[in-house]
DNA sequence: CCCATGACTGATT
DNA sequence: TAATCAGCCATGG
């Protein structure tokens, strides 16, 4: 009777991570997935990102690993990628030169609130 | 059970 | 820095 997905089980505690990322910062995927107790699970949280529907949600402080080093936000839809820098760059997020995002200086440390 | 897909990632080249 | 490859995990056909 209660064969719900595991995705729907662990949204909670998925959510909950990406809520406690602060403004001004970024989070990776398989960091919150670490974060929510759910290490290994990056994919699982970006499809439970896709599949979120709450508007209160800060989904764009969550960047793939790869938007560290180079540009790209993981974002299959154009749309969405762009909201998500503009959402970024509005918290004061910066953009290199080539549209990576410096980790080193946005990326969020739990230790660092 | 096999196979394909995906808002992922680390290692390699 | 960028492009590939190979693992990985959950979901759905």
């Amino acid at each position: 009777m209660s064969r719900v997905a595991l995705s729907e089980e662990s949204a909670p505690a998925i959510l909950k991570a990406v809520r406690s990322v602060p403004r001004g910062k970024v989070a990776t995927y398989g960091q919150v997935a670490t974060l929510a107790g759910l290490p290994g699970r990056a994919r699982l949280v970006a499809r439970v990102l896709r599949l979120a529907a709450d508007p209160k949600l800060p989904w764009h402080r969550i960047v793939g690993r790869r938007a560290a080093k180079r540009a790209q936000v993981s974002i299959p839809d154009p749309e969405g990628a762009e909201l998500q820098r503009r959402r970024l760059e509005r918290e004061g997020v910066r953009f290199t030169d080539t549209g990576a995002i410096a980790l080193d200086i946005y990326g969020w440390l739990p230790t660092d609130p």
